[in-house]
DNA sequence: TCCACACTTCGCTCTGGGCCGAAGCATTTG
DNA sequence: CAAATGCTTCGGCCCAGAGCGAAGTGTGGA
């Protein structure tokens, strides 16, 4: 016995509130400076900054100088995979970190995970996808089919630009709120922020939700109808 | 902000030294009593009990009375795929419990992961099954194809049986030694026991590690070559 | 019936680690 | 060059919670 790698390590690193929160912050992909996290995780800046400081050096946060910020974002995938594989857990178990507020229905309609569009919405365009022949499993990982190709360039999204990154261009996601898959992935990154600059949505500052207007999400209901 | 789930209830349940031990050992798949696991974690069957309180609470494990013991196991499919993630961030981040222990190599050639084959053996199985075209991704799940049934079927499982459990066929788990992907789901567990009621391999008690035969893994290799 | 064993509850101790105040660097701005 | 701002280091306080001993409950076997 006791072979293996250290769970209790990073897992403990995670199981700390202000580190967790920290963390929640970070799962909608956009960086954060030091201060911010600070403020988002109700701690003084000292503190937050012992705090980054041990989530950078086990690899579960990278650190970006720039200028006299130091920005702080979700090292990769595996890491946004485990941290949602823990809120689908802590949901299940009824651990909620407020009595269901306000913004609680937005997240759940609609809200940024890593960059890409997750809750209702993110299941539906996956499903959509998926359904209408756009996506397609084949091997290890997802593909885009043909069809799939010109649906998304139909969109105005470069793929070939797209296509050129290390990570993988197409990948699925279990978030907490819905216990379906949704696009995760370069392509879904791609997918949202072309939704944004289309003005189909927008993100709300101070939450991970994604507010659609009005014309967007019927533009959006008609790609799959 | 603070909306969602409370990540940091179930990562702080997780991160301690004692109940990461429990979780470990129980990824094997086996179920174990409250003793046992308070010898795994190194402390005593009073700390264990409050330990394992506190987990079954949160639906991390399920307790099964047996007479005067009490059995635990993983909850479900979900709880091990987070355990799994963890482990690979730890092992990316350099967070191993020894030294790399003697039986390091057999446990990164074969071991039980939640019942199912993981290491490289695992994904040799996986990889394999999908090169020759027994598995194939279809719409949000693993299938098995005509002639995968037929080959599951000549490997002596009965299929009819595995079928009408409640949880999925096929799934993919990602374990931390190989960062691939390998067979889980009710098919991975009907595997594995086919391949030790066969004689092909065998679990080690004390540790996580499959030991295969020198007739059972020439078999296994000839099922793909 | 009595003992052995598996597990639990209670009360107590003690330490690891989170937190802040104060002070120290570094970088940008005026 | 100061002054302001963002981040870090150091030192000390404090408490949640892990750990154990002792004693209680329930089940199985002789």
């Amino acid at each position: 016995m006791k072979e293996g790698p250290d769970i209790a390590r990073i897992a403990a690193l995670i199981g700390d509130p202000a580190r967790a929160n920290m963390l929640a912050a970070l799962m909608s992909g956009k960086a954060l400076t030091a201060t911010e996290l600070a403020a988002e995780a109700n701690i003084t800046p000292q503190t937050a900054s012992a705090h980054l400081r041990k989530l950078s050096e086990s690899k579960l946060l990278r650190p970006r100088k720039q200028g006299r910020h130091k920005y702080y974002e979700i090292t990769d995938e595996h890491v946004a995979d485990v941290v949602s594989g823990l809120m689908g857990l802590a949901e299940k178990a009824g651990h909620s970190r407020t009595r269901t507020g306000p913004s609680d229905g937005a997240l759940r309609h609609a809200r940024s995970c890593y960059n890409h569009l997750a809750g209702d919405m993110g299941v539906w365009l996956f499903e959509g996808m998926c359904s209408k022949g756009y996506l397609s499993r084949n091997g290890d990982d997802l593909m885009l089919t043909p069809t799939g190709w010109a649906f998304v360039e139909a969109l105005g999204i470069d793929l070939t630009s797209v296509e050129k990154k290390a990570s993988p261009l197409c990948r699925e996601c279990l978030d907490w709120s819905v216990r379906r898959s949704h696009l995760s992935g370069n392509l879904g990154r791609a997918i949202l922020a072309r939704f944004e600059t289309l003005g189909w949505a927008k993100r709300d500052i101070s939450s991970r939700a994604v507010l659609f207007t009005e014309q967007g999400q019927s533009a959006f209901d008609q790609l799959f109808e």
